[in-house]
DNA sequence: CCGGATCCCCAGAGATACTG
DNA sequence: CAGTATCTCTGGGGATCCGG
């Protein structure tokens, strides 16, 4: 789709030092090879959603929780999705699950050093979301108020 | 749920910084302001999702892009959701949406400051998401096949 | 033709009940 | 207690249509 040298001339006429850092994700935008594996949809975008980094977040904040405490903590999450994110999260190598085989049955969970690397990471998203939240959410409402207003 | 002392007391535990970071989230912990905007559901995660990130990422580095240039690039997208999430952070001010009256008609997608600022946030992820995906990968690989074999 | 909007379907989120 | 099984149903996503 792009020739290396058009890619090199729009990397030239960079205004941003933002588009240099970019070049390495062209992968994605050839075409020529599909199967590849995306950073941003298979690797980035699955522990990046609502629940993952609320559980990043209370994780890293109590050190050790149990199933239901997770569940409490995270409100309105359910006991399935719960479940699941924490197996794709264990998968991926985010955090490490205890079981002790007491009755009754206790699991505990914690981040591992990469997990909180990531969660570190994330950090940079979370401080700038709550400084600028407030100025997001008047956005929001004149967007919608014009939007109302033309109809 | 939780008093104050009962928070300090985990606070001044704390083995990591990270946790310090996280006091200012409590007030999703808190029960008793259950509609209360959450800045991770609310804010956050609905730009922080597969097909936002990588709008974000052509639009950063092609600084303008008409609606099917982006669809051509951000690969596997539809229409539909492309129209949504554009009209989403528009919206919430990270992008501006330019209208030519030409036939046929034109319309083209920029970043705002405030849509810079936020990638450059999201480059700590996607920088980290690249040097540690062949790890994660293998991680992976590891985990499924011990999962398989005990089945 | 371009940029969507509309219609429709199905995967996956979410609630509930149940089990080792 | 820590999940799974089952069911329901929202909303993501494809196909199609439509105004400009």
């Amino acid at each position: 789709m792009l020739a290396d040298n058009q890619i090199d001339t729009i990397i030239n006429n960079q205004h941003f030092t933002v588009q240099k850092k970019l070049k390495k994700l062209f992968g994605h935008i050839d075409p020529t090879n599909p199967p590849e594996i995306c950073p941003i949809r298979d690797i980035l975008s699955p522990v990046s959603d609502k629940w993952s980094i609320l559980i990043f977040i209370y994780l890293g904040l109590f050190k050790v929780l149990r199933f239901n405490e997770l569940k409490k903590y995270v409100r309105g999450i359910s006991a399935k999705i719960l479940a699941d994110r924490l197996k794709y999260l264990e998968q991926d190598g985010y955090l490490k699950r205890q079981m002790y085989a007491e009755v009754p049955i206790r699991v505990e969970y914690e981040l591992t050093d990469f997990g909180y690397e990531y969660l570190e990471k994330l950090f940079n998203l979370i401080d700038w979301i709550n400084l600028s939240m407030s100025e997001i959410i008047k956005k929001r409402h004149q967007f919608n108020s014009v939007f109302n207003n033309d109809k």
